[in-house]
RNA sequence: GGAGGAUUAGCUCAGAUGGUUAGAGUGCUCGCUUGACAUGCGAGAGGUCACUGGUUCGAUUCCAGUAUUCUCCACCA
């Protein structure tokens, strides 16, 4: 016997003292249990810049809910958390604070920086580990991993030297995408394009050794200082004769061949294409297949260099509009042209990016793109919703090699040492002492780190220990399920894909869940920038963490973005509300007197049967949904299952016999209700782990805590296939008397006499047994079953039909009679709808003939049904003389 | 240029291997301090399931096309 809780909910009360206990019981924590099936999960590692956002709000409360379900079914979840260390967005913070100081890098050294860099880890590192524990995530803290770790970096040096020494990895000079801020390479994949109004410049260059001209468009003028070439269309009959004459660069006054290639569209502007092979990804394949000269004309910083002769040292703007200046002053520029195109900019910083030529190194991506196209292909690996499995198609079927290697300091250095006297190239796990071949000491590290997602890729398989080969690795190997936003399937799920199947020789997971963005309440992106984000840490304070889970996940589609709205958290907290008070009403009935033990199942009421045999097919239809991961719609049921079934009708059906203390049947009521509302807990206890966690504190059962508990189980002796339908035909009659007290606006006070009458003498039991709950919900004073309405004047009464039975209320001066043809009309209009429509079907002789027995049998019992009623509706309105 | 979503109640969204009188939350209307809960209870109004075809006995659901809209990828200088 509880008394004394409050009749709010109160998160805060709760939440941290749940989490802690937990924690300290180990239950997070996962370990090599032959005796059971591992279930693995790997969290996608936030950046330990990073603050919780609503992103990682769902994202973790999904795999949350998959961790504790799986859990209760008797796995062993492993779900294995960590961070990234996210090169460039970390290197970039610090930077900035270093600037504040009137630092630079540069200015302190290597050593110095990572050592600010790691003082950051420590200090912000824990920071969005903490907010993890908030959103109540189930991780197996002792696990927790960080990318830089010890381990984790022997995995990346082994995974490097692997696949240089396969060929896979190799440094070349290529064009790649640099950032003039961040001063690094990034990879494709970490290009934004946007659409930006620029202006296309037609620009002439003389013939050398005639008066002619060609003339070709650029939108970038000032890598016209670069060109070694001009392209034309081999097959285009205007440049046919220039082909192999030399052109004048304008300014310069270099000589450039004329060339013939099939890149060039005859079409397009001039036809006539500038080739600049240090600064444009096409113009450096033309390049290589003419052997043109590569001249780079600018700096790191995207200044212009000494190749830029008079513009040199200016910013690359700056002499874009000085070079207009002169040609125009040249006479050379013949038109401007609005124009829009996409400009790649950097995903960090959004500074646009120069594509330069540059040394790098690249991970050959073909051959590892292969076996990991194979392997969803055959439904090895599935994508939920199976949809993202096309973009991950078109990704890998279209890559391009992989840039590597970042000019930071902050990330994994890349294991290749150089031989300075011999330029011996050494790819090994440690500095060596003397190179291989010349045997020299003078040897020097490469500068540069590995991309941040180079050492993500491996997340799954080195954070259980590879390359070593441990016991962990064996068990929870290959992960079970992987879940994400759909915005960073290239990124890394693609990678960990091929990295997986590279290094392990096995999948890294069996399915990627993935999941949309939350938006605003306007449906926009949430970002910095537009000032809309909502902090989960807020809303976790204002209503609770099962509030903010709930209204992330009640309802959503999988794969489908979705709002966040205030509304949604506020209707979430007021059902934690009601879980709340439904189970201070459980608990305020229990009696110490009463044992609920040993229940004889041949005692139990209507309604007790009803809600045991509606939570068996909940219980089967959520968990079924589980498993074929449509959380959403688990979670729907349970919210109506809990709401409109437990509380608002067996709550009310049972409470006649409890607060009847002379009862003998309140242990059967009370054994109902416990037996409900624990197995309610449980199955919501995935969704909202903190106060289901609390109230089964208070229930009764063996269990310690209820995260430990087993998912609950059909009981077959509770399928009470016949009591479901009786109790729905009394639930239907009750209906109907309080649709007709409400329109009569009768008062709440006034109980009312109710007949019904009825010619099946099953039904009759049935509304007999009933009584006591149409008494109680149909707020009547006496209820009279009847086998004929002769016995009754039924005109001064109210009156409803349903099915095979008709319900009279007398309500003698309250009675309406305009009213009450209203509500008899309106039902034969739509009986007449309904009856006209299954009327229809039925003569159908290709329905009869072709629609499946099952469906034909269900028409008819509508049809009879209808017929039934429409004919009483009839003789009611003869008897009110309509 | 290519691909993929979305389009269902005023708003935000679910939904069904094709057959239900198409659902929820929220908002709205009416009535309620009903011995758990006003963060509540009861009743109600509100939908041509974007449009046009096709398949089918039957389509809101499957197929094709159209429109509107969002997103991703590619990129022609």
């Amino acid at each position: 016997m509880i008394d004394n809780i409050d009749k709010k909910y109160e998160p805060k009360n709760v939440e941290e003292k749940v989490y802690k206990m937990w924690n300290e019981k180990g239950f997070f924590h996962a370990e090599v249990n032959n005796e059971k099936e591992s279930f693995t999960m790997v969290i996608p590692p936030p950046n330990i810049t990073g603050q919780l956002h609503m992103g990682h709000a769902l994202d973790n409360t999904l795999q949350d809910i998959l961790a504790r379900y799986k859990r209760m079914r008797g796995f062993e979840v492993l779900w294995l958390p960590g961070t990234d260390h996210a090169s460039i967005a970390t290197e970039a913070k610090i930077v900035e604070a270093m600037a504040k100081e009137k630092l630079t890098k540069e200015e302190i050294g290597r050593e110095a920086f990572l050592k600010r860099a790691w003082e950051w880890k420590e200090f912000y590192g824990g920071r969005i580990i903490d907010q993890l524990k908030k959103l109540g995530s189930s991780c197996d803290w002792e696990r927790e991993r960080f990318t830089m770790d010890e381990g984790l970096s022997e995995a990346v040096k082994k995974v490097f030297i692997n696949l240089y020494e396969k060929d896979l990895i190799y440094r070349g000079e290529r064009i790649i995408n640099w950032c003039p801020k961040c001063l690094t390479s990034i990879s494709d994949a970490e290009v934004e394009y946007e659409e930006k109004n620029g202006n296309l410049w037609s620009v002439k260059y003389h013939i050398k050794d005639s008066n002619e001209f060609i003339t070709v468009a650029t939108t970038r003028p000032e890598t016209m200082l670069g060109d070694t070439a001009i392209a034309v269309n081999p097959t285009d009959d205007k440049y046919k004769n220039l082909i192999g004459k030399y052109a004048i660069l304008p300014i310069v006054g270099r000589e450039i061949p004329i060339i013939a290639d099939d890149y060039v569209e005859k079409d397009f502007g001039t036809g006539a294409v500038k080739i600049t092979p240090a600064h444009d990804p096409n113009d450096f394949e033309v390049g290589l297949r003419h052997n043109l000269e590569q001249i780079k004309v600018m700096n790191d910083n995207a200044t212009m260099n000494e190749f830029a002769g008079k513009y040199k040292g200016f910013d690359r703007y700056i002499a874009r509009k000085e070079i207009i200046k002169d040609l125009e002053k040249l006479n050379l520029l013949t038109e401007i042209k609005v124009h829009k195109h996409n400009v790649g900019t950097c995903y960090r910083c959004s500074t646009v990016i120069e594509p330069i030529i540059s040394k790098q190194w690249f991970v050959k991506m073909k051959p590892l793109a292969k076996p990991a196209i194979d392997i969803v292909k055959n439904g090895e690996l599935k994508f939920l919703p199976e949809r993202f499995s096309k973009i991950y198609f078109s990704w890998m079927e279209n890559i391009q090699d992989w840039c590597i290697s970042r000019q930071l300091w902050w990330g994994h250095r890349i294991p290749a040492y150089y031989c300075m006297d011999c330029k011996k190239i050494i790819v090994k796990n440690n500095f060596p002492d003397k190179c291989d071949d010349c045997g020299s000491k003078n040897i020097k590290q490469d500068e540069d780190t590995l991309d941040t997602w180079f050492s993500s890729a491996l997340w799954p398989f080195s954070t259980l220990g590879w390359p070593e080969k441990t016991k962990d690795l064996e068990y929870f190997y290959p992960t079970d399920v992987l879940v994400t936003g759909y915005d960073i399937i290239f990124f890394w799920v693609a990678r960990m894909i091929f990295s997986g199947i590279e290094h392990m020789n096995e999948k890294p997971f069996k399915h990627v869940f993935v999941h949309g963005l939350v938006r605003d309440e306007q449906g926009r992106k949430m970002s910095k920038s537009l000032g809309n984000g909502i902090d989960p840490l807020d809303v976790i304070e204002k209503y609770g963490t099962d509030s903010l889970r709930f209204s992330l996940t009640k309802g959503i589609a999988t794969g489908n973005d979705l709002r966040y709205s205030d509304k949604k958290v506020e209707s979430s907290r007021n059902f934690a509300n009601k879980l709340w008070n439904a189970s201070r009403f459980v608990l305020m009935n229990f009696d110490e007197n009463i044992s609920i033990d040993n229940i004889n199942i041949d005692r139990l009421n209507l309604a007790d049967k009803w809600i045991l045999r509606r939570l068996n097919i909940i219980i089967q239809e959520v968990t079924d949904n589980m498993e074929k991961f449509e959380l959403g719609i688990a979670l729907e049921k349970l919210y109506e299952f809990t709401w409109d079934e437990f509380c608002d009708w067996y709550i009310e059906l049972v409470k006649t016999r409890l607060y009847d203390k002379d009862n003998d049947l309140r242990a059967e009521a009370l054994y109902v209700l416990n037996y409900t509302l624990k197995n309610i807990m449980k199955l919501i206890h995935p969704f909202m782990p903190f106060i289901t966690e609390e109230i089964y504190s208070h229930l009764i059962h063996d269990d310690k805590s209820i995260m430990i508990s087993s998912w609950p189980e059909i009981n077959s002796s509770f399928n009470f296939e016949k009591e479901e339908k009786d109790m729905l035909k009394i639930m239907e009659v009750i209906k109907a008397v309080r649709n007709i007290r409400a329109e009569m606006n009768v008062p709440f006070s006034k109980r009312a006499k109710v007949f019904i009458i009825t010619k099946n003498k099953k039904d009759n039991d049935i509304f007999i047994e009933g009584k006591i709950f149409i008494e109680k919900l149909g707020y009547a004073m006496e209820v009279n079953v009847l086998n004929e309405k002769n016995s009754i004047n039924i005109n001064n009464m109210a009156s409803a039909i349903i099915s095979d039975s008709e319900i009279f209320i007398p309500l003698e001066d309250l009675i309406d009679i305009d009213k009450e043809i209203e509500r008899i009309m309106k039902e034969k209009k739509n009986l007449e709808k309904e009856l006209k429509r299954v009327d229809g079907k039925l003569s159908n002789e290709n329905f009869i003939k072709k629609a499946p027995q099952k469906v034909i049998n269900e028409e008819k019992e509508k049809q009879k049904k209808y017929k039934n009623m429409y004919n009483k509706l009839l003789e009611r309105v003869r008897s009110l003389n309509i």
